[in-house]
Formats: C-alpha cells, sequence, structure tokens
DNA sequence: GCCAACGTTGGC
DNA sequence: GCCAACGTTGGC
C-alpha cells in the first residue's frame, strides 16, 4: 500500500460542474464516472489528501482551472440507483455495486486558466496524459514533477498580475 | 457541428 | 472470443 500522495487531474465539464460550483459547495461527490479505468483509479488509487488539478472540458478554452483534493475514499456511486438520473445503471445493484465515486473538496482557483495550449506548448510536460491524443480519460494520474511544474506556471502568471 | 479515437455491446 | 456497429468524448 503506497501510502506517497499521488496527484491527479479530473475532467469537468463547465457546463455541468465547474470551479465556481465547487468553490461554492466546498465539496462534491464525482459521480457519473462510467469508464472501468477511471472507477478503478477512484477505487484502487486515490487516497484522501491526493491533490488534483481541476480541469474544464468542452470549454473555451480548456484547460486547468484549479486545484482540489481527495476529501472521501471512493464510495458507491448513489446515481447509479437513481432512476431519473442521467447515470443511472439498472446492471448496478446495492449488493453488487458497479460505480464508485470519491468526494473531491475545493482548495484553490487559479486567477486564470491555464490552457491546453499552454500545456502543450511546455516541453517539460510532453508526457502529460492531458495532451496526448485520444487520450479522452475523465480522470488521470499525474506525475508529481507534472504537477509541481504546472502550480509553477499559475503562480507565474499570478505573480505577473 | 465535425470527426478521430476510443470503449461498449451483442450477434455469431 | 471475434469484430462490426454503435455510442461517447472532447478538441477543433
Amino acid at each position: 500500500m503506497a501510502t506517497k500522495k499521488n496527484y491527479w487531474l479530473m475532467k469537468s465539464e463547465p457546463e455541468t460542474f465547474s470551479i465556481d460550483d465547487l468553490s461554492r459547495d466546498q465539496s462534491t461527490l464525482w459521480e457519473g464516472v462510467r469508464n472501468y479505468q477511471a472507477r478503478n483509479f477512484m477505487m484502487k488509487d486515490m487516497k484522501v489528501g491526493d491533490e488534483v488539478l481541476f480541469y474544464h472540458s468542452n470549454a473555451q478554452p480548456p484547460g486547468v482551472v484549479g486545484i482540489a483534493k481527495i476529501s472521501k475514499k471512493a464510495q458507491p456511486d448513489p446515481s447509479c440507483y437513481d432512476k431519473k438520473s442521467p447515470y443511472f445503471d439498472k446492471k448496478s445493484t446495492k449488493q453488487i455495486p458497479r460505480w464508485f465515486c470519491v468526494e473531491v473538496s475545493f482548495k484553490q482557483k487559479f486567477p486564470e486558466l491555464i490552457s491546453l495550449d499552454e500545456i502543450k506548448q511546455e516541453p517539460q510536460l510532453k508526457d502529460m496524459l492531458v495532451v496526448k491524443k485520444g487520450q479522452r480519460l475523465s480522470i488521470q494520474p499525474v506525475a508529481e514533477n507534472d504537477f509541481l511544474y504546472l502550480l509553477e506556471m499559475a503562480s507565474v502568471k499570478m505573480a505577473r498580475e
């Protein structure tokens, strides 16, 4: 069992749930993940205290808008039992839940987003999954170095203002 | 709105 | 277990 802190990138469409929504609510259950790879990251690898790059997808421009942290480990995703929810899944039962979600808490909103384009322009960040073509996973692991480098980019921007 | 890149489903 | 058809994601 790893004790070292892990880093992640989590995508959300701002029209559905933005960094401002998280800032207002302070914490949220990350419901609606219906991809096994993403689910497995939440179930197996995410720990309370892990830090998260909050990413706006389908946005103009798309990019990292702030920082969040994992505040509760994975639990069965309540939205898969809700017939009215777009995330309802009749194959998921209370006895054998198929989908899980973690709780994510607000940490910080960047004064200015780090756009996908800027990330692509940094040779340092070329291994980040988010810049790779066809990488659609909504939850991605992030290397510590890349996480820190991105924070540095955010603080440089801050200082410039 | 388009479409490439995937992931999932279901017939066989 | 293969694979075609279909659905989704998400940048552009």
